[in-house]
RNA sequence: GUGAUUGUAGCUCAGUCGGUUAGAGCGUCGGAUUGUGGUUCCGAAGGUCGCGGGUUCGAGCCCCGUCUUUCACCCCA
């Protein structure tokens, strides 16, 4: 016999974890489906010609391959072995486990095309893999919610996904928050301003990075990643509008809209950035918790404009959320023009920050509310159309399955934290006074078997 | 992928300098109590000391390898 153990960075999900995981998954949808967006369900695996190259090849390495069926290694040769792994790999594995939503969505949106009224908005909350060393925060295999709209360009779009994470979080009790907002365009400004034009990607990697390692090291990360001397003063030159993340939003886009007054692109993203507040505020939507932060970035390559994150205050995790517009996912594919943004939820990390803050709702670990406890099988006669009455009226009811000591029987009870038990011997059943306990002050009241219904209904609403 | 770190009962952890039969608390199960839980008391079950190799008269303890846990870097939800 050997002893059983998952897979690294795997988890199970027991009864109480999944009521509360439940609670999120219940409370994004809800805003999902408000928002007019509709469900879609993708496989988890992938080919991987799909999946390759729209991640980095840093994501190429994090994708979990899945072996060939049948004698995957039947026509190797020698040769193939030894010219290493990356050669091998795809001889021996064609297909991929996801590694996010969104580009099997666009996958699906390619191959629909003809059937899908655009603009097509989906939401879609599925498990992700990615190969990485699982630490805090991070696994191997999460959940993710995604909502995206493709087929429009409408900046409507990106001020719904404000609204949208405001919601979310505002509902699942979240209230300390800040939802970082940038646009590459912005990004590409500022590296057209310091005379890197189009190396915004390196530039964004190293920035996005500020806050954390400090200026110095920026520097030194950008000198390595070949930026000239030159560029490197007009960088340093930018940091002091870098910092200026603390102010608010009007503010931050009047300085960028200063400096970067040369850059066409760099205007453009400004814009953008302009008109989706205004939208937000026209909505009617006060006391946005935003920050315009011209130094996030975000890895995915595939992100054209907007871009969106989300960290949970007073909690050491990375983000809990992001996204971003993204232009040309779908030309991977052989459509090009179809323009798509989308948020993502990270289900997992909202649970630990959840957790970590105390902020479940008691009810969200509630299970059973009433257990019926009967002391012989004539007792069940009495308890079964209770037990049906009682779920009828929606109470999440259950009858202990077996006749024993009564000890046992609240036991269990107690062991599921069940608020209310009602008891019913010969004397219940003579009379049709049935016991109802209170099992956190132990109060116990003798109730006529039409009425308990009505009690236990009003009971598990105060 | 790089660098650390962890592993002893279901859980949290003791375990002295390498020395006889590896312990505690909590939990579980049974009883005290045949119609009433949480408290108390009594009892029981539960271990390949992660796994494999090595050093030694002797290894939970030392050495090597491996897996696992946690954390940082890279990157990311």
């Amino acid at each position: 016999m050997q002893k059983p153990t998952l897979p690294k960075g795997t988890r199970d999900f027991g009864p109480e974890q999944m009521r509360k995981r439940l609670f999120i998954f219940d409370t994004i949808r809800q805003t999902f489906q408000r928002f007019a967006f509709q469900p879609l369900e993708t496989p988890s695996m992938e080919n991987l010609s799909t999946l390759m190259g729209k991640y980095g090849d840093e994501g190429d390495q994090l994708l979990f391959k899945i072996l060939n069926s049948g004698d995957f290694a039947a026509n190797l040769t020698e040769l193939d072995v030894a010219q290493g792994s990356k050669k091998l790999t795809p001889k021996i594995s064609e297909k991929g486990l996801r590694y996010d939503l969104t580009v099997p969505f666009a996958r699906y949106v390619v191959m629909n095309r003809n059937a899908l009224t655009m603009p097509f908005k989906r939401y879609q909350m599925q498990p992700v893999w990615r190969a990485d060393r699982p630490q805090k925060g991070r696994y191997r295999e999460f959940y993710q919610c995604d909502a995206d709209v493709v087929g429009t360009d409408s900046l409507l779009c990106e001020a719904e996904i404000i609204l949208m994470i405001h919601e979310v979080f505002q509902n699942l009790g979240i209230q300390d928050f800040t939802l970082k907002i940038n646009n590459r365009k912005i990004l590409a400004g500022i590296a057209e301003m310091i005379g890197a034009p189009g190396q915004e990607g390196p530039l964004s990697v190293a920035i996005d990075k500020l806050d954390k390692i400090g200026k110095e090291k920026v520097l030194d990360e950008l000198r390595e990643r070949g930026f000239s001397e030159a560029s490197l003063v007009s960088i340093d030159e930018l940091l002091a509008l870098f910092s200026l993340q603390k102010l608010d939003p009007d503010n931050v886009l009047t300085i960028l809209e200063d400096k970067l007054r040369k850059s066409e692109i760099g205007q453009l993203g400004i814009g953008e950035l302009k008109e989706t507040l205004e939208l937000v505020q026209q909505y009617g939507f006060e006391n946005a918790r935003i920050d315009i932060d011209p130094t996030l970035a975000r890895g995915l390559s595939y992100y054209t404009g907007a871009i969106f994150e989300v960290k949970a205050n007073g909690v050491q995790i990375g983000s809990v959320s992001g996204g971003g517009r993204y232009d040309n996912l779908t030309s991977a594919f052989g459509m090009p023009g179809l323009s798509g943004v989308g948020i993502s939820f990270g289900v997992d990390r909202i649970y630990d920050v959840m957790d970590e803050l105390n902020l479940f709702p008691p009810n969200a670990g509630q299970g059973t509310q009433v257990l019926i406890v009967p002391f012989d099988a004539e007792a069940r006669t009495v308890a079964l159309p209770v037990l049906r009455q009682l779920r009828t009226a929606d109470i999440t009811a259950e009858m202990y399955p077996d006749i024993t000591k009564v000890k046992k029987m609240l036991d269990y009870a107690n062991a599921k934290q069940v608020p209310f038990v009602i008891l019913i011997g010969s004397e219940e059943v003579q009379t049709g006074e049935l016991s109802v306990k209170n099992m956190l002050t132990g109060e116990q009241h003798k109730i006529s078997a039409d009425k308990v219904v009505a009690f236990i209904v009003s009971a598990c609403k105060a």
